[in-house]
DNA sequence: GTTAGCACTCATTTATTTAGAGTGCTAACA
DNA sequence: TGTTAGCACTCTAAATAAATGAGTGCTAAC
């Protein structure tokens, strides 16, 4: 036992022996608390190794060798690249169960209204953690409709309301050439709900279709207006409610906030549309604990090259799945924020799984 | 006519004779186009006023007396005040005809869906002016209803559709504590639609609504939560629509990029919520052109106190009135978002015309 | 393998200088 | 009496220079 390093030290296939390790560790969390370089000799005071900063220096340029680190310009400390970020959280990172502040409290005035609720947890998360947030409302992903209502406005439009398992409603207005008489309409209202009630988007095939159209005679063409509308309604793909706080924060982060690049994430944010990407891959990704972590070149939208993105998926009852995410600089603070996101999922689903059992008194959506 | 200066000097209430007016115009002109403080010299070049720059300074000064202009420090150039602005914006702008570029055509595209029409005015105005733009939906004040639909979603749920005129729509969840028969729907359905369709939020008074409740028997409670609903969605005051765009520009005006300032202007277009006063203000307003414009202070909003809000409001048939307000800098060019503004609300109204003339073929909504 | 020591690099800070824009005032002019 | 040239003065912004200091890499000694 000559030299206890020495044996560790080729072990790993990454080439990081356990004090590179540890020296890595100290480089990112320092950072991460800094945004500042940082240099041999606070890494030789920070840790518990006893190496002069010498030592630490030449370990240090090894991790730079192998990738971990980089030095910003000849003559400043170390700061950790893409690399390191994705060791740190996938192997080193100790999680920190964070308390939210009065989480609950903000959450529950807004019990009411889905969407407020989510507008609620968006900035909740970005007040909390200082980042910027993006919610996205639970796709309703396989999920059964409920109730179809077609009902007619005036002689040339009908307006087909659509409702799914958790009380989403969609609604269409559909224009027809002639009026329909009260009998077809209620025909047709019969008709949809007794074979559409209860069904999920894969079971309403073709054959489905078919026999609907066949059942509907002269009116199949409003059926198949109707049931796009539905496909559409159940898919709810097309227009993903997203909701974002926060995004003044990015100005809070100088590596973020020169003006191009800060334009381009506010604008990100401001149109919505492109972050709605981002809960697609959230919710395609590991089921496990939920959690994804993209950082820099991986994150999903172009804008966030230069940020991490942290997501989490919640499901309120049978397959209806949305997304939490938070976006801010590479060196975010990791443990709070995969903590806070843990809480923050449980808390909303808690809060459904109660809600939903005691029968609500009151209206929602 | 010894000297012709002499007769207007003092002609004005407000102590500005011809030439200091020519002088005051010329400073806020540069002044706009730069972002500079302007001086003397500049001034004697850029007009035609034939006079040196010392003269031009003995005016300078005498405007600065007036509260018309300031430095911003001793042996800088003037920049004009928000009293200057007033005075140009009211008495001596005028106006360019601004053409939107291909506006009609990326408003088209959106034709089906007014709030992603909306939504495109708001950006196209953005990518046109540089400014920050705030759309609101028309209001649909005083607006008649059109149509209601009661439907049973479930035992202890119905669900109220509301259609008023514009073919604004509008969902309301209604907790039951015991179901409804189908005959009960079908009564309340025809009971409302016969008393209430056509109306407006003026006409469905007390008398109105005791009636209704009379008529329904046993049922009065149900019509009681419904036309609670009616009445809020026709009032459509709570969540008025708000679609913004181009928040990100901000950032392109330095006088209002610094982070704190820059941040909460964010803040609030992100919330969206506070922006409601912009329309509210500017409904209530002057219906003569429709135009309306607050310099620093004035602005309805407290994050936009250094910066000019001109608002517009359009209108689409009976009462549906709703605003589209840019957001800038007091340098704005008042002329050219003026003009725009003026295209943009006509462009609009006659979209409007044209689509409900020809008895649109599509949905909307 | 570890460390002290030293020369060197380079971003950041601070101070100093310079240049220029602009003013106010005075005296002269038409 | 209004206009103007001229000049001293002020103050910012830009350019330049100097000082600081954090950090490195390398070498030689332990």
């Amino acid at each position: 036992m000559a030299k206890q390093k020495k044996e560790n030290s080729e072990v790993r296939a990454d080439g990081l022996d356990e004090r590179k390790l540890k020296i890595l560790h100290a480089v990112i969390r320092n950072y991460l608390e800094t945004g500042e370089p940082v240099g041999s000799r606070t890494i030789s005071k920070y840790t518990d190794l006893n190496l002069s900063s010498a030592t630490i220096r030449n370990e240090m340029s090894d991790l730079e060798e192998l990738g971990y680190i980089i030095q910003p310009h000849t003559s400043a400390g170390r700061i950790p690249t893409d690399k390191a970020y994705r060791l740190y959280v996938d192997t080193m990172m100790e999680e920190k169960d964070r308390e939210i502040n009065n989480l609950k409290g903000m959450l529950v005035e807004a019990e009411e209204k889905m969407d407020m609720m989510l507008k609620n947890v968006a900035k909740v998360l970005a007040v909390n953690t200082n980042y910027a947030t993006v919610v996205t409302a639970p796709a309703i992903h396989g999920n059964k409709l409920k109730f179809i209502q077609i009902s007619r406005v005036d002689d040339s439009q009908i307006l087909a309301t659509i409702v799914v398992e958790g009380n989403m409603i969609r609604n269409n207005m559909i224009s027809v050439d002639e009026p329909l008489t009260d009998e077809t309409m209620l025909k047709l209202n019969i008709l949809l709900n007794t074979h559409l009630t209860g069904m999920s988007l894969d079971e309403i095939n073709l054959g489905m279709i078919t026999h609907l159209k066949e059942q509907a005679g002269i009116d199949s063409k409003i059926v198949g207006e109707i049931l796009d509308a539905v496909a559409q309604a159940i898919r709810g793909e097309e227009d993903l409610e997203v909701y974002t706080s926060g995004a003044n924060n990015i100005l809070k982060y100088p590596e973020l906030a020169d003006n191009q690049r800060a334009g381009d994430l506010i604008n990100t944010f401001e149109e919505k549309q492109a972050l709605a990407r981002i809960a697609a891959d959230s919710l395609e990704g590991d089921a496990g604990t939920g959690i994804q972590i993209y950082i820099g070149e991986e994150a999903p939208i172009e804008a966030m090259k230069d940020c991490s993105v942290v997501t989490a998926t919640y499901e309120l009852g049978e397959g209806m799945r949305g997304s939490i995410a938070i976006v801010g600089p590479k060196r975010m603070d990791y443990e709070k924020v995969v903590g806070t996101l843990k809480t923050m999922k449980v808390e909303l689903e808690d809060m459904y799984k109660k809600k939903s059992s005691k029968k609500s008194k009151k209206s929602d959506q």
